[in-house]
DNA sequence: AACTTCATGTAACGAGTTACATGATTAT
DNA sequence: ATAATCATGTAACTCGTTACATGAAGTT
């Protein structure tokens, strides 16, 4: 999906400017699961209204430069259609620690289990995030977005917590005696 | 994490061809959260024996061109341990699919069902895949991994089922007066 | 006949990121 | 003081993908 699809479809949420959209993608509901840069969006959107797609109504400020509020057209939401029945790229999930934990054995094992426990915290820190943000956009969508990202990053969570002695090698607790764990 | 060390990675689980390496990462435990062309490979591969951390044999075949066997030298090993122990970019997770989900409402009824449908296939046919792959790799970080993508994928399928009729409206048979939001 | 698998390699192209340029205001 | 927030925009650069070039053997 390229950046011009996405600025469409935020500013079919709603008027905004070039830099609260790039808000949307990094704490919005979109942060999730799209990215966009200022250097992506601000072009995209010059574009966009080149081509009729929006219109952009500009704010004197003081200080800062001029706000440029842009708002979708009707040939904006009709392409915006458009785009959206054509079929979707897959989804992608790339991970970089998922492929340093298969070479774990090259690291200390100090190391691995700090990795771990970050991502565990890591995951259940947007788990958070998502359940926080509820309502955040009242649309379905948007619930149904916060409900997903929220099952996995919790299933994720637990599946790391309970397949990590895989890659640590059996806990301390299970191979000898009592657990030393008591920090809650 | 750029394709050079993935390169140096899957050399370090055994000797293989550029052609093998990317088979790696299409059918392989890495094809479900990384990816790598042959464009990419290829001059990765040249570029890692040019600098010593990788040696490659030429094995003479008739009819296809020589077969170019790698493998890690150990500055390879020590490369890749260096590179394994700097910090890891995040996750990440791109989906256009949950992108269309927001705008559901601009396409129709059937269209969108259909494309939750395909997904919840999909999610499935993935947790297939991986379930079958068992043993293909004898690490433990492989056999995480595919714990980890299967338990993805099935949370993932259950969750777009459970929730599906927040885009899609209630079902036929539910469409009561009843508070039907309970979110189990 | 046509397609897939095996096998390597390059060049053009694309799309977006990073870093830079600018600068007032408010919070720490 | 220092950093973050607000606010837009451009140019260079990175990295990788796509498509092409080549070609035999086996499969449908």
């Amino acid at each position: 999906m390229e950046v011009k699809t996405l600025c469409l479809g935020a500013l079919a949420l709603g008027d905004a400017t070039g830099y609260e959209i790039k808000k949307m993608f990094e704490d919005g509901v979109f942060g999730h699961f799209l990215e966009a840069s200022y250097g992506s969006i601000y072009p995209a959107l010059t574009k966009l209204t080149e081509d009729g797609l929006l219109t952009c109504t500009t704010q004197e400020q003081d200080g800062k430069p001029d706000k440029k509020i842009y708002s979708i057209t009707p040939e904006g939401s009709a392409a915006l259609s458009e785009r959206l029945g054509e079929p979707v790229s897959e989804d992608k999930f790339r991970s970089d620690f998922l492929f340093v934990m298969v070479f774990a054995h090259f690291l200390p094992k100090a190391a691995v289990s700090r990795l771990i426990d970050d991502k565990i915290a890591g995951f259940q820190a947007e788990a958070e995030k998502l359940s926080s943000e509820t309502g955040t956009i009242g649309t379905p969508g948007a619930e149904f977005i916060r409900r997903y990202g929220q099952t996995i990053m919790r299933a994720s969570a637990e599946c790391l917590e309970a397949n990590r002695h895989l890659i640590e090698g059996p806990l301390p607790g299970q191979e000898k005696k009592e657990p030393a764990e008591s920090l809650a």
